[in-house]
RNA sequence: GGCGCGUUGGCGGAGAAGUUACGCAGAGGUCUGCAAAACCUUUUAGACGGGUGCGAGUCCCGUACGCGCCUCCA
């Protein structure tokens, strides 16, 4: 297989470190919000992933993480707690908070075919929630101080990022270059040694004195930083050097990058041999962000009366580290080719299955080539014969577009088929279009071909 | 200022130095009770300027434009 790495800037033959296993790292959503379509594209990315990986044999160890403290907002919440300024809008307790929409996350997730993490299992179930591993990360700012990487000034415990010669690894990007405070908002603490030092540990003092998630630490109360977590859960659930860290691309720069610091600084190993990072998914040719408030949710599509699988193959369509742009006529398209897909699958309850026949081999090649699903997809279109069931698993794993599972026909549905094929034989057509009507009230498509009559179901 | 990504037909979107991507949509036809399908034919491409090749959407160099990031973001 092979994967786009970050790291190196090339598509490289993946190795993982223990030979058949995989650790994979997935940075997950921070819950004061629902999350947007842009967000699900990624996680659908992170999906195809972790199928490929599964499907070529490799026993998956993943993890994600569930953001419920800590992530700063900006913008006119300057400084404020993601979660605290979502309780504040809503009247609601921060817990109230990110139970709602983590809930609602799971339902998105669940939705779109994406599969839960399965290498941890928590007081949350198998996702990796931030409060839970207080004492990790404290225990891991704890490391960086006792090794001199942390100071503490009077509102925060910082990173020394100097400490470090190949800080920014990452992004490529040479700290001299980088603009201070490129975003206007940014809080600035003059006691920070250099502008580029991040926050391990906040105190709640000074603009968060009020911040109700709090814990004790040996510095003094507080909370973590954004950062902090994933290195700590990464180190507690996986442990280093992990296999692949995935990730939007505005991680890079700055959350990956910080991820890398904190890791490497504390335990000095490698925190992971590859990173991939998807693009984003563009609404009107502008990046879709809950700042901006230029987004969809999953609910926006539903409502339209789209399926959420027709979306998870608008995504399949492009390619995850080109940016994609999303409109409803995108969204239509997508929806007539999945009904199409399905059709093609419906034809194995119909047709004598040959075995053999359709061979997916180059659709999996493409997928073994850095997830190339739309390639994937376009190898699959050059098959009009009757899939097996097989074959439609094994499409399944690897894209979850739900093909396999379709249903056949009930024999009552399959009576009007054949009292149709009988009144057209008599020539008795007004009686032949109302079998038809009455079929496709129970949405079901009917196409008359030289070997007779083939269904597809419309929905469902 | 720095770092990164991109520019392909009506829309979406791949591969790739020398014959069709593919999907959705459009046109004409065959077929057909009708509809659809199928089949045949067909329209619309490769930002711009140079360079290297016998040959370039495909490689190299520029230019322009778009997008992202540089302590909110997937």
């Amino acid at each position: 297989m092979k994967l786009h790495n970050t790291l190196t800037r090339q598509t490289e033959e993946f190795k993982p470190h223990e030979a058949g296993k995989v650790k994979l790292y997935t940075c997950g959503p921070t819950v004061y919000d629902y999350p947007t379509i842009g967000n699900l594209r990624s996680f659908v990315f992170d999906d195809t992933l972790r199928r490929a990986l599964q499907v070529a044999g490799y026993e998956v160890a993943h993890v994600m993480n569930i953001t419920d403290v800590g992530h700063l907002v900006s913008d006119e919440d300057e400084g404020e707690d993601k979660l605290e300024a979502g309780a504040g809008r809503e009247q609601k307790s921060v817990k109230e908070i990110s139970q709602r929409y983590a809930q609602a996350f799971f339902e998105d997730v669940k939705a779109l075919n994406i599969l839960a993490p399965n290498a941890y299992r928590g007081p949350h179930g198998s996702y990796a929630y931030a409060t839970d591993f207080i004492d990790e990360q404290i225990e891991l700012v704890n490391q960086l101080m006792g090794k001199d990487y942390a100071y503490k000034t009077a509102s925060a415990i910082y990173f020394d990022i100097s400490k470090l010669s190949d800080y920014g690894k990452l992004s490529g990007q040479k700290l001299s270059d980088k603009e201070v405070a490129a975003r206007s908002e940014v809080v600035n603490d003059p006691a920070k040694r250099n502008p580029q030092d991040f926050a391990l540990w906040f105190f709640t003092v000074g603009r968060f004195k009020n911040h109700t998630l709090r814990w004790r630490s040996p510095w003094g109360e507080g909370f973590p930083g954004w950062h902090l977590e994933c290195s700590a859960i990464v180190h507690a659930t996986l442990g280093e050097p992990i296999d692949i860290h995935t990730g939007g691309v505005d991680h890079i720069g700055t959350h990956h990058t910080n991820e890398i610091a904190q890791t490497e600084a504390a335990f000095g190993v490698k925190l992971a041999n590859y990173w991939l990072h998807n693009e984003h998914l563009m609404v009107d040719g502008q990046k879709m962000s809950k700042s901006k408030r230029n987004f969809y949710t999953l609910k926006d599509v539903i409502g339209k009366g789209y399926e959420p699988m027709a979306l998870r193959l608008l995504f399949l369509q492009s390619h995850y580290r080109t940016q994609a742009n999303f409109t409803w006529e995108v969204l239509d398209a997508a929806k007539d080719h999945l009904q199409n897909l399905r059709a093609w699958a419906d034809l194995k309850h119909q047709q004598k299955p040959v075995v053999g026949l359709v061979d997916i081999r180059p659709a999996k090649g493409a997928i073994f080539t850095d997830l190339n699903t739309p390639k994937a997809l376009a190898e699959l279109a050059s098959h009009k014969e009757s899939p097996s069931q097989e074959v439609l698993e094994l499409i399944d794993k690897l894209l979850g577009l739900h093909l396999a599972d379709r249903p056949n026909i009930t024999s009552d549905e399959k009576e009007l088929i054949i009292k149709r094929e009988e009144a057209r034989e008599q020539k008795d057509w007004t009686g032949a279009d109302n079998y038809r009507a009455q079929l496709a009230k129970k949405g079901i498509d009917i196409k008359d071909t030289e070997t007779g009559p083939i269904w597809s179901r419309i929905s469902s």
